[in-house]
DNA sequence: CTGTTAGCATAAGTATTACTTAACCTGTGG
DNA sequence: CCACAGGTTAAGTAATACTTATGCTAACAG
């Protein structure tokens, strides 16, 4: 690659100028560290860059390349600085956040629609997915802070030094409508009942189900049938209250429908399964004004 | 604008391997001193680029964006070098030539296809028109030469510095078919008579008529009736066969028909107008090897 | 658990080189 | 015609980029 930038930006100048005194001049050095500059440059690329004609330097047709490919350079150089510059002096810009399946696609985005409210000039870019995958890209710095389902004190083995915060815990219940309840589990919510109803889970594999099985009765139920999967909690409760089956919702958002009696849940006498969404952030690292003003509700 | 370009090359380098170390490594310098760069830079830009992870550095978004800009740069960059390179290998890239109109389109464009059948990675821009806008743009460095009709003594009256050379000297008649001449001429080609023919001429204002009575005659002749104005030598010439009037065209071009007697041309006693045509170049500039090689026939 | 290693930051000294000053040359314009 | 503005070159100075040295921390191996 070429030695030296800098000469770059010296023959920038004098190619706009089409002279070294005026580029001096712009540059607030002498006229001869210009003339010197582009001496170098010349050497350095073995080509002729100017045509020395009194008074003025006549760019060569190789000049007239390099210019096109500096130009483009500078002008965007200068924007993006200006941008950066912005995003300085307010929340503005973009925000890459990591976030679980359920938690981005409800909770989130809603915190999103109303931060948007206030700050339009600020943008988001969502990654749904596992920790697993989100925190290593966190570490990578492909995104700016993630929430994540670990417990503040767990997290990482060893994984880079992140700051972990808890930001919202959820109950969540297995639920079904009053009248599937009834039709399937009127003796008792035990597990031999439950391993042959009708399941809704979010996605492939059915995590949300096996997480709860396995929290209340400490094992695995290979065999469940879930009979719907789609990545919604809106579409679950719906399921759920249209009978389809039994599906997991966190507790708050069927309160008054528990109370009216018309959706069940199974208790196991154990304590709910506790959803617990964390906030991770790179220690060290500088949170921009529109970061700031969006982590500043938790 | 930023004060240090070379600064960006450092964070380029370190961008690209997440790492000091390698950056040092690549840029043949101390690890130190690519740590001390890039801490100038961020204090220069007031913005932080990197989150020291241990063994590790980690980009910010403003890195990220820092880098979307450079990094094109530096592959132009290098495509551009390494093309200003292979121009000086051998006969390619673009030659930019100024020509008068005649002159460009027929003889020009004849060497220009007889070149690219030897150089076929040479391309052309040819600029056709008068002397008075194309040295200028030859001294703006826009052209690399130009083939001009002044005289190689004449030409800059206080011009830039031009190399002028002699490429082509031919003699100008004004023609007609023997049909039209016997018609119109019979008793002589006194101005007299000529004033009542019919003529053809490249472009309004008659130029080429114009100098070919101020030659011969030392007088215009405001009322010449132009009954063809075509930029074409070509059509000129089959306007004149087709008894249309009388042209001005080169005289080699008519040669055979003037032996033949089909065609025949205004004489006067005074020697033939001459069109010269010289080649004009730049002093001082270098010539690649592609104009080298295109004008070594001359 | 501990020693070792790799990587980054910081401090201080050195060396490189970019810049200035000065002298000279050359067209241009009042 | 002389003054001026612009460009080049040479030599000395000043700036700063780089090196060397030191300390720190996390990962990793024994």
């Amino acid at each position: 690659m070429l030695t030296d930038f800098n000469r770059l930006k010296v023959f920038y100048t004098i190619y706009r100028h089409k002279s070294a005194a005026a580029a001096a001049r712009e540059l607030y050095i002498s006229q001869s560290a210009v003339s010197q500059s582009l001496g170098k440059l010349e050497r350095e690329l073995k080509t002729q860059l100017f045509v020395r004609l009194h008074k003025k330097l006549v760019p060569t047709a190789a000049a007239g390349s390099l210019y096109e490919i500096i130009e483009p350079f500078v002008r965007n150089l200068e924007g993006g600085l200006a941008w950066l510059e912005a995003e300085k002096s307010g929340p503005r810009g973009v925000l890459r956040i990591g976030a679980p399946v359920e938690f981005g696609s409800r909770n989130l985005v809603e915190l999103v629609a109303a931060f948007r409210r206030k700050h339009p000039a600020v943008f988001f870019e969502v990654s749904l997915g596992h920790p697993d995958v989100l925190l290593p890209r966190l570490a990578a710095g492909e995104l700016d802070f993630v929430f994540a389902d670990i417990f503040p004190g767990r997290g990482g083995k060893n994984l880079p030094p992140f700051t972990v915060s808890s930001v919202l815990t959820e109950k969540l219940v297995l639920a079904s409508s009053a009248g599937y309840y009834s039709a399937r589990l009127k003796s008792g919510a035990d597990p031999a009942a439950l391993a042959g109803c009708d399941f809704l889970d979010y996605s492939h594999g059915r995590p949300a189900l096996l997480n709860w099985f396995r929290h209340h009765y400490d094992k695995s139920f290979p065999g469940l049938k879930v009979v719907l999967t789609v990545e919604s909690v809106q579409a679950i409760l719906n399921g759920i209250k249209g009978g389809l089956g039994l599906g997991i919702v966190p507790e708050y958002l069927v309160e008054k429908e528990l109370k009216a009696g018309s959706v069940k849940a199974v208790r196991t006498g154990r304590p709910e399964l506790i959803n617990r969404i964390s906030l991770v952030r790179l220690k060290g690292r500088a949170a921009s004004p529109a970061e700031k003003a969006f982590l500043e509700n938790f």
